[in-house]
DNA sequence: GAGCATACCTACTCGTGCGTAGGGTTACGC
DNA sequence: GCGTAACCCTACGCACGAGTAGGTATGCTC
């Protein structure tokens, strides 16, 4: 009889992509636990089942999430940076898109990023993407000595580039916390950290020579 | 009738730092929402109830936890870091009070650290021991320059005094999930970071003059 | 050695939230 | 215009885990 329903159907696709903003939202809010199943599935306007039968389980979910989450991230950066560039040039771009990228996704992808540390499930989801950051930044220092006749240990290498990698993440985190800050500018002061002091300390320039 | 009681009876304080061990160990092992107060009852060799006697709700369960492997990982850098050496010898000695702090606990304060994050009601907590952290910090750089005339905005400072914490902690976690790893290493890489990077840059020298 | 506080337990209640069973309706191909 | 597949719903079952009720034993004090 059919009084025109209150839904419209929809292709699975965006649908899809519905549950997952939705999925992404109360992810961030509450926490992986804290979020319930029905709030997403009423946050996306569709009825619960509707979620399992496309994305499946509360943990198939998350990590449906985290990869598209991750793999836009990921995009903007390499997008930004392209591998023809300076080394200085490309870390630029590629912070400069970054930061554009956590602040225009804000309370999304920081505390998606957030979650996923604390459960073991999905941490080593996480470790695979930071640790190809962490190489793609290794390679530009380690390209930008080379190109200057210098030669550093892999392994000195890769920890400076790690330290790096947190710094940034830890201004991503200032930066989602404080809506009112820019990310031109955050962008330039991890910059300015990064570029200078790597730069420095790789120069073979030490604070102290390691006794040990 | 009395055949001897297979558990001992033990004050209070001793129970209670038993409860606090495993709750360390269980909370860091499963995260705060998948650890049940049963496990921790269970590890810690004692009911239910007496957990909840002593050291209240599931929450403040967790806050005490927290309390206490902060309190202590304070006084190890503050105990290390006497405030009248100079500038670069307080970060050094503090740098390597942190991560042998880290280094000795591993999973259980570095895990710990990790849950905190993700969970609304604990990351305030967690902010406000950053935050006095950023502060020590940023103090020492001042310090630093003002022995030597030159002066730098609060806000720049502060904002680099983050990215370092921010360094440290990303080490730390790395430093937790490598055993092998020295601690004392690791300290004397991210004093190099550190020192140098922010040094240059607060000196005045930047990568790019900032355009905006 | 009686009284009382403290340490300690077993065994429940009850809410919450994941995942599903089973069924209805719209569009699209033929 | 009719079958069939895709879209969508209202319920429920069921497990798990936080927190509690109510009681027992042990040691300490006077």
């Amino acid at each position: 009889m059919s009084t025109a329903p209150a839904f419209k159907r929809l292709p699975r696709a965006v649908r899809e992509q519905q549950m997952l903003d939705a999925a992404v939202k109360v992810f961030s809010r509450r926490g992986f636990h804290a979020a319930s199943m029905d709030e997403i599935a009423e946050d996306a306007g569709i009825s619960k089942p509707m979620v399992y039968a496309y994305l499946g389980t509360k943990e198939e979910l998350f990590v449906a999430c985290l990869h598209r989450e991750g793999t836009r991230m990921m995009q903007a950066i390499a997008g930004a940076a392209a591998p023809d560039l300076p080394a200085d040039e490309r870390l630029w771009r590629g912070l400069r898109a970054f930061f554009g990228f956590v602040g225009a996704y804000r309370d999304g992808w920081a505390v998606l990023y957030r979650q996923a540390r604390g459960e073991q499930p999905f941490a080593g989801e996480l470790a695979t993407m930071r640790a190809r950051l962490v190489e793609v930044v290794a390679g530009m220092l380690d390209h930008a000595l080379r190109a200057e006749g210098r030669e550093v240990a892999g392994t000195d290498l890769e920890v400076v580039a790690y330290a790096l990698v947190g710094a940034t993440e830890s201004l991503a985190d200032w930066l989602a916390d404080h809506p009112e800050a820019d990310p031109e500018k955050t962008a330039t002061r991890m910059m300015n950290v990064a570029w200078l002091g790597a730069g420095q300390l790789l120069h073979g320039v030490t604070w102290r020579p390691a006794s040990d």
